[in-house]
DNA sequence: TTGTAGGCGTTATCAG
DNA sequence: CTGATAACGCCTACAA
C-alpha cells in the first residue's frame, strides 16, 4: 500500500529543504531549473497532490459549500441540487449535502456541524418546522459569524442575506388567468398548509388573478392536503364543488387530480382542465401529460452557487454589504392538461 | 461580526496556555476544577466549537465520507443517497457528493478531487462510460492509498472491494416467472444497452426464465432503448411481436409502455402485463399503477455507508483485509398492471 | 496542576 | 538560489 506522499517525503528524498520542493512545485523563479525540473519529475512520479486538508487550514478556504434542503428524493430540491453542484465543480468548489428531512433539529444539527470550518458557505432552503416555528436563530448565528449564507425557494424575510427565488405569486397568477381565459369560472387550488412561503406565494397569485377578474375567491374551492402523505377526497371535492379548473402546488397532487377526475368520469381537458407546479418526471408521462409550471431549479441553484461563490471569494468589506433577492421567472410548459 | 473562536483566545483571555484550555474542554483530570470551571463556562459564553479542518489535520481522518454517483436526478440513485446520508450522519460523518454524469472523465476528476485529504472514503456506482471503457485504474490508484471504497449497485469485477448489489438476475427471473405464470408466453423485455452491470444481469434473468419454462428466447422480443433519450417506438413493437407481457429494466420504461399499450388500444393488465423495475414515483402514479421491483435504495444507501465506515474505523490490519459483497433482496410489489 | 514543545502538511516571509 | 522559521488550530507526551 502505497501511503499519500508529502513535501517532506520528497524533501528528504531529494536531499533539499521542504520550502524549496514547495516552491519548486509552483515553479518559483526563485529555484534554479535544475531543481524544478528534478523537484516535478519526482512529484509527478510519486503521483504528488497537495492534501487538501492542510491548504485549507492555512488559507482558512475549504473550498466546499454546505447545502442544506429538506429533502433529496423531490424532482425539484434534486433539480437545484445538480445546478449547484455542477455550477460549484466547476469553480474548484465541492458540495456537501445534508438533509433536514423538514426537521427544525436537523436543520440545526447540520448548520453546526458544518459551520466549524468544515464549509466557506451555505445554500440553503428552509425546513417546513422551521418556516412553521419562524425560529432563525441557528442562521443568524452563522451569519454573525461571517459565512455567507444563501437562501433559495424556502426563504424567510427575518433574515438579511442573499436569495433566489420564483416569482410564485406573479406565475401562479398567470396560470390562473391562463385558465379564466378559457373560460373557466370554477377554479380550485390544491395546496398545502400555507406555512410554507412558496404555497403561501401561490395561493396569493391565484386569488389576486380571481380578484381581478371579478371571480369572487371561495374558500371551499382551495383544498388543503397534507404534504408528503397519503392523499384522499379530491374526486368527491372536485365533484361536489363542481370544478372546471384546478391549480395545484406541486406535480404530485397535479397528476392525483387527474386520476381521480378520470376515475369520476370527467374529460381532461374538456371537462377540467389542470395545470401543477414543478416540470418534473411525473408530468411528462401522465396520461394525459400534465400543464406545468417550469421553477428551473437548474438555474436557480446555479444562481445560489454563483452569488455564494461571489461572497466567498470577495472578502467583503465587512460592515458594507449588499444583500440580493434574485428572481427566476417561472414559465408554463403547456400539455395536454389545458386546452390552450 | 463576531469572529470564529479558537483555544488560542481562550487562553489569552483567561491568562493560561492552550494546552490547558484543551484538557480543561475534554474534562481532564489533570486540570483542577477550578480552572475546567472557568474555561468551561468561558467556551460555552463564547459559543466554543473545535474548528473541523484542525482537528482533521491531527487525527488524520476528516469524517467526510465522498460519494459520486452518475445522476442525481433519478429516484433510485436518489434514494439510495438518502440512506447513506442518513446512515452517515447518525454516525457524525458528512456526506460530499459529486456526480459523474455518466462521464468518465468527471468521474475520475472528481475522484481526485476527492482523494488529497478531503474524504476518509468513497463509495460510489459507476458511470455508464466507465463501464463500457472498463477502466477502472482510477479506483485502483484510490485503493492503493489505502482509501476504502464500496461500489454499488453499478459495480465491477476487476476491483477488489466492498460491494452492495441487488440480487438483480434472480429477482428479473422471478418477475419473468411470475408472468409466465400468468399464462404469458410472448414476453418482451424493454432494456438498455447492455453495458450496464445490471441491465445486462437482468436480462440473463429473464432468459433464464423463459429457458427453465421451455419458452424460446426471441431476440425480437429484447427491445433496446437509449438511456436517458426520447423512446419511440414502443407501440409498434409490441403490436408487431404481439406481445402479451413485459418485463422493463426502469420505471420510465414501464410507464411508457403503459401509454403506448394503451395507445394501441390493448388493456392491462387483461390484454398485457407489465413489471417495471425501480417502485419510483412513476410507479405509483401511472394508470394503471405500475407493478414493479422494488431495490430498496434506502437500505443499500445505509449498508454501503455502514461498510464504509467499519473500514476506515477499524485500522484494517494492511494486507490481510477480506471485502464483502452484500446482496439486497429485491421485492417485487404487486399493483395494477399485473393479474397476479 | 499547568505549561512547553512538537507535529499534522502547507505556505509565506525573511535570512543566508 | 536555498533554507530556516513561523503560522494555520488542535492535540498530547513530557517536563516543570
Amino acid at each position: 500500500m502505497r501511503r499519500k506522499i508529502t513535501l517532506k517525503h520528497i524533501a528528504r528524498e531529494l536531499d533539499v529543504s521542504i520550502s524549496t520542493v514547495s516552491k519548486a512545485l509552483k515553479g518559483s523563479s526563485e529555484i534554479s531549473e535544475d531543481t524544478k525540473d528534478k523537484v516535478q519529475a519526482f512529484a509527478k512520479l510519486y503521483n504528488y497532490k497537495p492534501n487538501n486538508i492542510a491548504v485549507s487550514l492555512k488559507n482558512k478556504r475549504t473550498k466546499n459549500i454546505g447545502v442544506i434542503i429538506p429533502d433529496i428524493v423531490h424532482h425539484f430540491f434534486t433539480t437545484v441540487f445538480r445546478g449547484i453542484e455542477h455550477y460549484a465543480n466547476q469553480r474548484g468548489y465541492n458540495v456537501i449535502v445534508c438533509v433536514s428531512d423538514e426537521s427544525f433539529d436537523r436543520e440545526v444539527v447540520n448548520m453546526e456541524m458544518l459551520a466549524n470550518g468544515s464549509i466557506d458557505g451555505f445554500i440553503m432552503a428552509l425546513a417546513g418546522e422551521t418556516q412553521l416555528k419562524k425560529d432563525f436563530r441557528h442562521l443568524r448565528e452563522v451569519m454573525d459569524q461571517g459565512m455567507p449564507l444563501v437562501l433559495f425557494d424556502r426563504v424567510t424575510d427575518e433574515i438579511a442575506c442573499d436569495k433566489v427565488v420564483l416569482n410564485d405569486e406573479q406565475i401562479s397568477y398567470e396560470a390562473t388567468m391562463s385558465l379564466i381565459n378559457e373560460g373557466r369560472k370554477r377554479i380550485a387550488l390544491l395546496t398545502t398548509d400555507s406555512f410554507f412561503s412558496v404555497s403561501n406565494a401561490r395561493e396569493q397569485g391565484y386569488k389576486r388573478a380571481l380578484r381581478e377578474s371579478n371571480i369572487t375567491v371561495d374558500e371551499n374551492h382551495i383544498l388543503r392536503l397534507p404534504y408528503n402523505k397519503e392523499i384522499d377526497g379530491v374526486g368527491s371535492f372536485l365533484k361536489k364543488n363542481n370544478i372546471n379548473a384546478v391549480l395545484t402546488v406541486n406535480e404530485i397532487f397535479g397528476v392525483h387530480c387527474l386520476s381521480a377526475a378520470q376515475g369520476i368520469g370527467l374529460n381532461i381537458p374538456t371537462d377540467l382542465s389542470v395545470i401543477g407546479f414543478t416540470d418534473g418526471i411525473l408530468s411528462k408521462y401522465s396520461v394525459p401529460k400534465l400543464t406545468t409550471v417550469a421553477q428551473h431549479g437548474d438555474k436557480m441553484g446555479a444562481l445560489a452557487a454563483k452569488l455564494l461563490i461571489e461572497k466567498i471569494e470577495n472578502d467583503f468589506n465587512e460592515e458594507d454589504e449588499v444583500f440580493t433577492t434574485e428572481v427566476i421567472q417561472a414559465t408554463i410548459i403547456r400539455r395536454k392538461s389545458t386546452i390552450n
